[in-house]
DNA sequence: CTTGACCCTGACGCTGCGTCAACCCTCCAT
DNA sequence: ATGGAGGGTTGACGCAGCGTCAGGGTCAAG
């Protein structure tokens, strides 16, 4: 007659698994001894060994129970079952570390490729960290809003960045986001850039994104980002509405006279 | 202004998630509207969108938070232990699921392949369902201890059944077994010939694994699950002391003459 | 007699939420 | 004005498979 200790030992699993599957009715429980010990005969260890060896590969517990109990069949069925079951949750697990692994740290944890390269020229260009970071997080809800058409407009933003005004633009913001004015002149300037390009892209006929998905949250979104990040582009907002355009972060957009 | 569906939704993940997520201070909780809704910013969803990147990439919880305030280096040390961890798994999952490739029913759940074949010999030989069970809980126990010796005792094992001597017994022990006689006269013959038997096995020498090994635990088990599966294995164990051997039912053992 | 190694029951903890319950808020159609 | 649908709120239990105390009692040895 065995003690707990001396089952467990050999069928190698611990005290408390044995008592776990008393506990749910998988081992039955053992006659107890004059001290109130449970003991075990050379039958409850042959069940500990079978419970051991399916929940080794994999069987839920609760499956264990009918399975040792179950003819041929049954128990290849449940078998197929249990072995598609591990292949799903590898499956997981693998996408799990392809993801991981492209997960370098900064821009690229959310970012395709694409998106980094543009944030990089960016700074390039002389766009401050702060003004690259709220880049990023716009693009992070672009991103979740349209993975897969994301890549196709990175080019032309990215053309985009030769072009002098835009840069002229990109390091003007950096310079306010950097400057503790609470209404920073240059804003005025900032938005006859931003004015005159979205002028210029209108007359060249762009397509505008806003109209195919016709999903304005994303770019409301992104208006609501910029405020947060920095609350004077409120006032950038307001200058922009008096240049007769709205929706001034990502793309821009015609609209009646404001107010 | 989100509200938290809307919020959840434009993440890709359900309310309950992200309340888990305020609740572990994952993400901090946002300001309520007058009558106690929650209303998110864009930083807010900026937020929950990398929490649920690292997430779908295998990172645990607890160390998101961590991993989205630190530095580059911290980060990939971070990935690659957490990768460690995807690989570990994956593992253990890939060798439950070659283990369950295995486990087809019956007798081959916990045993070897060599086990297996001498326990379709016995029935071969006219071992009645019921003993062959027996037999196989008796193998199961073995193969627990010695799961790597096993194979080289087969052999042997398989060879002791050309033996007719062996093949007697083993039908004379399936017979009894399947009769219902409390004290059947045939367990005499049964003590006759495996003492036979073992009196030829020290005389040619055969080594004793008992010995080798120094673990009595083992054949303790064997004796004590013969007589659970059948209480007249005690009356054959003291047949068996009379003639003097003790531990009759796997590997026999000279003793000093009995009580 | 003490000490250390076991045994007992009962209960919480872990992971990442799903799923009630019981109630409040808002909006839309009637 | 009202009622119902479809949001939102907190609070709580449940899941798998045990690990790990807490707070006892028991056994074998020195």
């Amino acid at each position: 007659m065995l003690t707990i200790g001396q089952l467990a030992a050999y069928a190698g699993v611990t005290v408390r698994a044995v008592r776990h599957y008393h506990q749910i009715g998988l081992l039955p429980e053992p006659e107890r001894d004059a001290s109130g010990y449970r003991r075990y005969g050379a039958t409850a260890v042959v069940s500990l060994i079978k419970i051991r060896t399916l929940a080794n590969a994999g069987v839920p517990l609760s499956e264990i129970g009918r399975l040792l109990g179950a003819d041929d069949s049954t128990f290849a069925e449940a078998i197929e079952r249990i072995d598609g079951h591990l292949r799903d949750e590898i499956g997981r697990l693998e996408t799990s570390r392809k993801q991981i692994a492209q997960l370098t740290a900064g821009d690229s944890l959310v970012l395709p490729v694409e998106v980094t390269c543009y944030l990089d020229r960016l700074r390039q260009i002389g766009a401050s960290p702060r003004m690259v970071e709220g880049e990023r997080d716009g693009w992070i809800l672009i991103a979740a809003r349209w993975p897969d058409r994301i890549r196709e407009w990175m080019p032309a933003k990215l053309a985009e960045l030769d072009n002098p005004q835009v840069v002229r633009l990109y390091r003007l913001i950096s310079e306010i986001l950097d400057s503790d004015a609470a209404d920073d002149p240059r804003l005025e300037e900032v938005a006859d850039i931003m004015a005159a390009l979205a002028e210029q892209a209108f007359a060249a006929g762009d397509p505008d994104p806003g109209d195919e998905t016709h999903d304005d949250l994303p770019f409301d979104l992104l208006d609501a980002l910029a405020v947060e990040y920095d609350p004077r582009a409120r006032r950038l907002r307001d200058l922009m509405r008096q240049r007769g355009w709205a929706r001034w972060t990502r793309l821009e957009r015609l609209t009646d006279p404001p107010d």
